[in-house]
DNA sequence: CCAAAAGTGTTTCACGTACACCCATGC
DNA sequence: GCATGGGTGTACGTGAAACACTTTTGG
């Protein structure tokens, strides 16, 4: 059934940048594309707005169609309009990001049998579209909000220790941290709850392992705290 | 001659917050709707992305037309895609928001004849559409943006007296600054260049008058300094 | 006992913040 | 001469940054 208009309207797609925490590196998501323009390259995982859906929608459908993955964070990029960037025709593309737990579950490949597999952020293969300039302000767009906002959690398993936590902040701010101010500081804020757990595992004294505080957060951010790192 | 496509599409809109700075207000240049539906209703300039344009040109195109203005310093906001937020159809609309020098050149009204004018940010008419939330979006960014980017200047004209920005920063950040510990702080970055002229008209001590020096700006830029205020 | 990472305090310095009075000018 | 805003310096306290050794555990 096609559908006509009197001015011809550029398509609408919405791209995510999957960022997720590992071996103490940032990865990200790619999907390795399946046909022509850019075959074989490797893209976000992404997809046409339907015209019933919002775009926060679009991206979640898309996700959890090529991922699996449902309930991650997420945030709306930048929308992307050079004239070129589709080969095929002119393809506006509202770009998100996402964090996810790598630890909690596997990412699946899609359905359609596409490789879908986590490449380190730093290392990628040649992206297919305009998607290394969307990675790179993705990055950008990471490395700001972590250091005011406690999102970097959001890559982590429910239970961590400081290291990693330390070890994440510094893959994404790509700059090392000094152990005992970190620490200090992330402490001082109070959002962290001290479990009585500790790693299991390995072979060097076991770390305490910590919990993010989301309600203390919450009750801190309603009296006007803000978080900064 | 109509265009035809497989499935249906969202139209897809550009809308622009054109910020000015006047009377030591922040102001915004609404248009009165001429037709439903919101007729007789503020809303921002936009309209209608053309497939052979960019954003940023559909939007600069929208803004030369209903303003006359050209020139002006322009940033991508935050794509808006609610389901009903047009209640004609599905449109998804790409915000921007604008600065511009209100004391260069007079806005004038488009050639249509509908009605342009500035309103305080803080007080403004019922807007159409979901413009009031688009405007809530630009003014917690322009607040932002103003705290790490020399984006003020952009409202001031070319010579400025010292008190003149610590308003325009007082009424971004809607809150009162210390006079002293502003200028000091906002001297000893090093990006104004103190002129050897004098406000004239006003019937107590002239200030100073000063410009942002650019070039400086650039070059510390690229030693790594970071303007924050 | 050795390797590996966990955990812990103090000093220094820069910067943010609070604060009040005299000066120059136009009318 | 008076009203209006212009222009200026200091003291204090907080927080960022630099820095090294002991402890615990598993193998």
């Amino acid at each position: 059934m096609p559908y006509t208009y009197t001015y011809p309207r550029p398509a609408l797609t919405v791209d995510a940048v999957v960022f997720g925490f590992d071996e103490g590196a940032l990865k990200i998501l790619l999907i390795q594309r399946a046909h022509p323009p850019f075959e074989g390259r490797w893209a976000f995982p992404g997809g046409f707005v339907h015209v019933d859906e919002t775009l926060d929608q679009a991206v979640r459908r898309e996700l959890e169609e090529e991922t699996g993955a449902s309930r991650i964070y997420l945030e709306q990029l930048y929308s992307f309009g050079a004239l070129d960037r589709d080969p095929r025709e002119r393809v506006v593309s509202v770009a998100y990001y996402a964090l996810v737990r790598l630890s909690d579950y596997r990412i699946r490949a899609a359905t359609d049998a596409r490789a879908a597999r986590w490449f380190p952020a730093a290392h990628t293969p040649r992206l297919a579209f305009d998607h290394a300039e969307i990675l790179k302000v993705a990055r950008g767009r990471l490395r700001g909000k972590v250091r005011y906002q406690p999102v970097g959690f959001e890559l982590l398993p429910e239970k961590f220790t400081l290291t990693e936590i330390q070890h994440l902040y510094e893959a994404v701010l790509e700059s090392e941290l000094d152990k005992r101010n970190f620490r200090r500081k992330l402490l001082a804020m109070g959002l962290l709850a001290e479990l009585n757990e500790y790693q299991t595992g390995v072979r060097h004294r076991a770390a305490r392992l910590y919990r993010f505080d989301r309600r203390r957060y919450q009750e801190l951010t309603r009296r006007g705290f803000d978080f900064e790192l």
